[in-house]
Formats: structure tokens, sequence, C-alpha cells
DNA sequence: TTGAAAGCGCTAACAA
DNA sequence: TTGTTAGCGCTTTCAA
């Protein structure tokens, strides 16, 4: 069924019934009803091609997911505990907004050619990238495409030291430092000053705040900075895993560890746990996501939350606007963390 | 950048680049590298839409997830424990074949008109269902469509029962009933004999099936069927919670439970921990599902393992060869389950 | 208020 | 082997 057969139809031309479909202010009442009757009563869709074509936009936004797991490793779908409320919340919010979502995980340098295809394609109208890597070159290319996309987690100091086109680009992170900053602080109000941390990846905005807080927290409260208390987990769990058994084979004996989130902290647990130490009486731990099963492992795991919902729906809300033009200036935005007090954490 | 700009700087006509961009075996060697040069030298891309009005497919395909949650529960989008492994495997899989994912969940009737409107606007070229209650209604409509979808879940009686269009249908389940059966004979190999369910929801097939083979297996092992051990927990975490409240209160006193799946077994532990029963030493309780978490709770839950990556990738295999008619016979196929065995039950 | 017609960027049948 | 040309189904300008 195209607008054409509508037309015949309804005895009009198909500029009326693309008149109808576009709700313009120029048709009468009386028209505009003759003609929804017959579309309703054929269901008629129009095709998205033949409008997007024609000048319309695709409503559809692209959601790219940069993972820091293996394509390979069998157990990867599993490792998703972070992404998968932010692809969750932003499907809803999209689809809320009547727009749907073109979804993508990158894995390799490669297949970020498939977030630049989508855009170039005129698949979509704009873009969410989120997971991303430091990579300004992947990121001034992106920008040069005059489609506008938000970054999740990213340095906006870097965009603006690199005087990168900011004219489509937004930017929503959280407070990554400020939230690390009262993990440590908790751990230090309850007596601990052997704290040991797991850290992410130094490539990322939120590994570097991260741990950038937990050295000037430690500073902060006069306790010495120890080099093999840092474990590089890279926000894995295998990585954190073997750092951890690796730490404690080492003899030493942290009476607290602040993870970068809580997918090592959970492995974490686990090292701990074989190697016979309890927690939270012989080590505190504290995670940061506060993913969704932190609060149904045993001890419950003490954690610093994100805003992930709220977060998702700005992110959406902000390039919808962008697309339609509503919006266009640079926009960055950070979200404040929240730290959960449950039970991995005793005082000394 | 558009082909005909390509065509001139390469000296040919658009045709030609069109064959070249579609790897058409009639163009010389030396002419394909002539227009590649400059394709390469301008990253070009064709646009999606007018390819496709001129006939070729989207390369995309529509993945909705029927939700049982409700749209407003703030909590919704920690509850897709049995999703997330779904939606993460099938773009895996789909953009490892060279396909885009279209992305809608689906929470009310009135959002499915959103699936209709996907293949009417010729936005993907075939879809999968996940999550579908019975509904015959709506699977005739997008049988009715012509095109190519997978059901994942799903009667495949009630889709010969009632002479559907099969031509262009997939069915994708379980061995449910296998499953279960084996749950419950391994509680009755434990020594149980009073053995509760909580029971998933009728309208699923696989809540259907899960629940008819509790009542079949006991009856094989000549257990009389108690009707105030059937909780309805219609696969929700919060109805399953207030069941096994009421169900212990009301002074029952189970041996074990057999859920039917394992955010409902959660939900049950956490609902008979703050009843003072202790799992597995006072009840036993097998989930299913399988769920990531399931391996990282305490005591680490006894579950039904279902081949959730092999499943989404049958699925996405069988409906990119629908789109391009590599297949075209209706199909369906049921994966075994596996029992998990872990430390959540225990012997009488 | 409405219709005719041009054009969006591509593919494919046809002709050369 | 290559180019010309006619659509694909819509939106939108222009003219009536």
């Amino acid at each position: 069924m195209r607008s054409e057969d509508i037309a015949k139809l309804a005895g009009v031309s198909r500029s009326t019934v693309s008149r109808v479909m576009n709700n313009y202010p120029n048709v009468p009442e009386e028209t505009h009803r003759k003609v929804m009757k017959v579309i309703e009563q054929y269901r008629y869709e129009p095709n998205t091609s033949a409008r997007v074509l024609a000048g319309k936009g695709t409503n559809t936004i692209g959601l790219f997911v940069v993972s820091i797991a293996d394509r390979q490793s069998s157990n990867r779908i599993y490792q998703n505990n972070y992404f998968a409320p932010f692809v969750d919340a932003i499907v809803d919010t999209a689809n809320s907004l009547g727009y749907y979502v073109l979804i993508h995980t990158v894995y390799t340098q490669e297949d970020f050619a498939k977030v630049r295809q989508a855009f170039l394609q005129r698949r979509i109208d704009g873009g969410i990238i989120v997971g991303t890597q430091t990579n300004i070159a992947m990121v001034r290319e992106i920008a040069g495409l005059q489609a506008p996309f938000i970054l999740i987690d990213y340095d906006v100091s870097e965009i603006t030291d690199n005087q990168l086109d900011q004219n489509y680009m937004s930017i929503i992170n959280t407070d990554d430092y400020a939230g690390a900053k009262e993990a440590v602080a908790h751990l230090i109000s309850l007596g601990h000053r052997e704290i040991a941390m797991i850290a992410g990846r130094a490539n990322t905005y939120s590994g570097r705040q991260r741990f950038q807080a937990y050295v000037d927290t430690l500073q902060a409260h006069d306790i010495p900075f120890k080099e093999s208390y840092v474990l590089t987990g890279e926000f894995l769990k295998q990585k954190a895993y073997d750092e951890v058994k690796r730490l404690i084979r080492n003899g030493e004996r942290p009476t607290a560890i602040f993870s970068a989130n809580d997918d090592m902290a959970i492995a974490a647990m686990e090292a701990l746990r074989e190697e016979g130490l309890h927690v939270p009486d012989d080590v505190s731990i504290i995670g940061f996501d506060d993913v969704p099963v932190a609060d149904q492992l045993a001890p419950r795991l003490t954690s610093v939350r994100l805003p992930l919902y709220e977060m998702s729906k700005e992110a959406v809300h902000t390039v919808t606007a962008m697309c339609e033009r509503r919006q266009v200036a640079f926009h960055t935005v950070q979200f404040p963390t929240k730290l959960m007090i449950r039970e991995s954490c005793k005082e000394l």
C-alpha cells in the first residue's frame, strides 16, 4: 500500500495524503478526516526509505556499545553487568519519544568503521556512544561527520584541548572523582589505612578519575601510597581475580580494597574466599557502579551508585533534541554518585 | 558524497560505481580498482534509503523484547536478568553477519503497533520476537505481513492448529518440559516429597510447560499434588516474594521449592531468609534459566541452564537466511536444557 | 486549499 | 563491458 493508493481511495492527490500524514496545518478538517479514515482502514504506513530520501529524518538513533571484553570470550555475554541497564534505559527512553534504536557492539578498532557507516549511510539521525576508551582520533572523525552524537564517560578537556568541532557533540559523565573519594574516605573513616585499589583501565576517563581520587584521598589523610597495593584490573573480572590472588600470595594483607567497578569487586570476593579470607571480617570491599546484583550478594556489596537511568534519559533527550535542531550548543553534564553502604565493609 | 560524485571522479558512470559497490562480476579488474580507489579515498558509503528504495534489503533485523515488567516500575531496568544475554547475543551475531539490529521493547498491547510499523515502514527485513505471551491474534497479524520473523518461546501447536501462514515464520524453543522434569526429579532423588512450585505465567509457552512437567513428575513418583503448593509467581520477583511469604506464614513447610525462573528463586530465597528459614538446610531451591548471577549467590543456586547463546545464534541465522531467501520453509527447533547442580539443594 | 511535478540517491533492465 | 534511463515512494515547491 503506497500513498498513491490511499490518495485514489480517498479521492485526493498524493500531496494531500502526505500533508495529512505529516499533520500540515493547511488541510481542512473535513479532508483530514476523509483521508485519515482510509489510512486507518488500510493501516497504511509510509515507507521510511522514501521519506528519508525525500528529506525527512530516520527517527532512529544509534547506540554503540564499546566493549572491553573479547569477542572470542565465550562468557563475554555474561560480562555486561554494567551495560545492560544502559541499553535498557536508552531503548526505553528513545522508544517513548518515538525513536527507534539501532544498536551495535564494538569490540575492535575495525568495528568502529560500523559507527561511521551507520552515520554515512544515513541509517541514523544521531548516536550515543558508551564505553569509549580514550581515542581522540576516533572522536575527531565522528565529529567530522556533522551528525549529533553523545559520548558517555569521556574527558571533556580532551575535546576542548584538541579543538574539535563541538557543534554536534555532547558529553555525559558521572562525578567519578567525587564518588571514588567518598568511597575511600568511607574506608578511612572505618579505621582502614591499608587500602588497596583494583584500578580500571587508564585509557577510560572513569578509570583515570577513580584512580586519581584514590591517590589524592589517601594523601589527604596522610596515608602513604603503596605501589604494591595498586592492582591493574582493567575493569575485567578475570584480571582482577588474578591480581588479588597474586597480592595475597605475595603476603600482602590490606585490610580493605577499593575496586573501580563491581564486577572486579565480585571477582575479588571470590579470590579472597578461595584464599581463606573473609569479607568483611578480614578484608573490607567497596565496589563501583552498584550493579543490580550488588544487593544480592553475600555479603551485600557496598558500592558507589551511578544514576544510569537518569544519564540514559539525558543522553536520549539531548541527542534527539540535537537531531531535531531544538538544541545545538555543545553541552556537558556531570551526574552525582551515591555511596550505597551495605555489608561488605567493617569498622576496624 | 553521492555515487554520481564518485562516478565523475573515477571517470565512469553511476551504474559502474553501483556495480563495483555490489560486487557485480561483469566489471574488469582494472575498472574495479580504479573506482575502488576513489571510493576508499573519499570513504563513500551509499545512502541506505536510496538503495532500499531501489529494491535492496535494509540489512537490518528487528529485535522485539516483550517485557512482563511494568513500564512504570522504577526498577524495571533491573529486572531483565533473562533478556540481557539474549539481546547481547542477538546483536553480536547479527553484527557479525553484517546486519544491524533495530531494538524495541514492548510493554503494552499498543506497543505492538510498533512492531507492525517497523515491518510496514520497511525499516527491517525480518524480526525476532522474544518473550511473547500467547497472543494468536498478534502472531496472525505479523504472519500476514509476509516478512520473515522468529518467535522465541512459543507453542508450535498453536500455530499449526490455527492454520497460520507459516511461510515466513520460525519458532525456537527450549525443551522446558524436559528441563523442568529433570529439576523436579532431582529434588525427588534427594528425598524431597514436599515440593512447592513457583509457577510462571500460564500465558507463556515456557510457563505452561514447566508447570505441566512439575505436575506430571510428581505424579510419576506417586507424590500427591497439593494445590496450596502452587504459587503464582508470574515470572515476577515481587509476586514470588509475596507468595512465598504468604505460604510460610500460612504454616506450610515444603522441604523444597521449584521455581519457574531464577529471578523468582532469588526473591524466594530472600523471603525465606526473612522468615528465618535457611537455604538449603531448611528448604532446597531450584531455579530456571541459569542467569549469570545464579553462580554468584550465596548459596550458589542450582538451576536449569538454557543455551541462550546458541538459541540467539540460531534465531539470527534463521531469520537472515529467510531474509535472503536462502531458506523458506517453516522451521522449528527445540534446544536441550542442562541442570546445573550447585549448593541450593540438600539431601534429606 | 489542492494538485502537478521535480527530485532525493540508488539499482537494474535495456541498449549499445 | 559500459552508459542511459526508468523507476522505487515519498516530500515539497510552485502554480492554480
